[in-house]
DNA sequence: CTGCTTTTAGGTCAAACGTCCTAGGGGTGG
DNA sequence: CCACCCCTAGGACGTTTGACCTAAAAGCAG
C-alpha cells in the first residue's frame, strides 16, 4: 500500500499556510489551491478541519523530535547543543521576520480560540522545554535547569515576536549573540568543556 | 453635544474581544451582544470592521500614551520608570496568562493577515520603544539605548508568550525579577541614582 | 477484460459573515 | 405643535465558510 502523495501533501501545504496566514484565516479552498486538488476531496482524507490541524501539529512534533535527536546524536557537548537551539532563529530568520515563530503564533491563536488542539500545539513547546532542561542538567545546572530552559525559550519567543513586528532581520542576530553570552554566564565553573 | 455612550462603548467592547478572541474571530454579532445593541446599528457608527479596528488601536495608543506620560510626570527617575514598564507584566498577570500580550498578539495576527492596519498596531510597540529608549538615554546608555529598549521589549514579549502557553503565572514573576536584575547591570557606573 | 477498492472531481447545503437599507423612536429648536 | 435630525432596531443582500454527498476515474487482482 502506497499512500505517500495526497494526504501528506495536504498536511504539508496546510502546515505552511497555517504558519503564513494562521489557522482560522486559512480555508479549505486555500489548501486545495495550494495542493492542486478539488475542494470536496478533503472529506476523503480529513473529515474535519480540526483533523488537518492535528495532522499538522503531529508533523511539527515529529520534525522537532527528529531535529533534537539529530543534535543529540551528533556527539557535541550540551553547550553546543543549546547553541544549536539558539541558532534556529538565524537559520529561519527570513521566515521569522515575516511570520514570527511557527510554534508561538499557533499556540497564541489556538489559545484565543479555546481550541481543543491547544494542548497538542503546546506539546511542541514542552518538547523544547524538556530537551533544553536536560541539556542544562548535563551542564550541571541542577534544579535551576528547568527555569533556565523556560527563560531561554522566552528569550527566543520575544526575539521572534519583535523581529516580526519591526521586520528587522538584524535584531535577531543581536539577540542570538546576547543569548550565547548569557549561556556562557550560566555555565557552572569547571563544567566539562 | 454629548456622544459619550455608544461609539465608545462599541470600541471598548471590541477592544476587549479583540484581545480575548482575536480580531478575525470576533464578529459584529459578538460585539453587538457584548454592548447590548442590535447588529445593524453598527453601520451608523462604523462603516466597516476595519474602522472598528482603527478605533480600537487608537484607543490603545491613547491609553499607552497616557500611561507613559503619567510615569514621566510622577517625578521618579528613569530607572524607576523602566521598572514601572517591567511591572506591567505583573499588573496584568492574570489576563496575560489567559490571552498573552494585547499588543504582541494583535501585531502577530494582523501581520499574518497582511492587514492594512498592521502599521498602526505596530505604532504601540514603537511608542514603548522610543519611550524606553529615552529612559536609557537619560540613564547614560548613549548609543546603546535603542538596542536596550528593543531587548527589554523582547524580554517582556517572550515572558508573556510563554506565560500564556503554559498558563504559568509564577513564571511571569521570575522573568520580571530577572529583568530588574538585568536593568541594574546595564546602568553605567556613577549614574544619577 | 472484469470486478473491486481507492481516490478524485464537482456540486449542494445550512450557517455565519460583513455590509447595507429602511422604517421608526426620541429629543431639540423653531 | 411641528419639522428636523441623531440614533436605533431589525431584517435582507450576496458571499464565503466547513461539511457533506454522489458519480466517476484510476489502480489493481483475478
Amino acid at each position: 500500500m502506497q499512500q505517500p502523495a495526497t494526504k501528506d501533501r495536504i498536511a504539508e501545504a496546510a502546515d505552511q499556510l497555517f504558519y503564513e496566514r494562521g489557522f482560522e484565516a486559512t480555508s479549505f479552498a486555500d489548501i486545495a489551491a495550494a495542493v492542486g486538488i478539488s475542494r470536496g476531496n478533503f472529506y476523503y482524507h480529513f473529515k474535519t478541519k480540526d483533523e488537518i490541524l492535528e495532522a499538522v501539529i503531529a508533523r511539527r512534533l515529529a520534525a522537532t523530535r527528529t531535529m533534537l535527536n539529530t543534535w543529540q546524536a551528533e556527539g557535541a557537548g550540551p553547550e553546543q547543543r543549546v547553541i544549536c537551539f539558539i541558532r534556529i532563529l538565524i537559520a529561519n530568520q527570513a521566515k521569522i521576520t515575516l511570520y514570527g515563530c511557527p510554534v508561538g503564533t499557533l499556540v497564541a491563536e489556538l489559545g484565543k480560540l479555546n481550541h481543543a488542539a491547544q494542548d497538542q500545539a503546546n506539546a511542541v513547546f514542552t518538547l523544547f522545554r524538556t530537551w533544553l532542561c536536560r541539556q542544562f542538567v548535563e551542564l550541571g545546572c541542577g534544579t535551576e535547569s528547568d527555569a533556565l530552559a523556560m527563560h531561554l525559550l522566552a528569550r527566543s519567543q520575544g526575539a521572534a515576536a519583535l523581529a516580526q513586528a519591526f521586520g528587522d532581520v538584524e535584531f535577531i542576530n543581536r539577540e542570538v549573540a546576547l543569548m550565547q553570552d548569557w549561556l556562557r554566564g550560566q555555565l557552572p565553573q569547571g563544567h566539562p568543556r
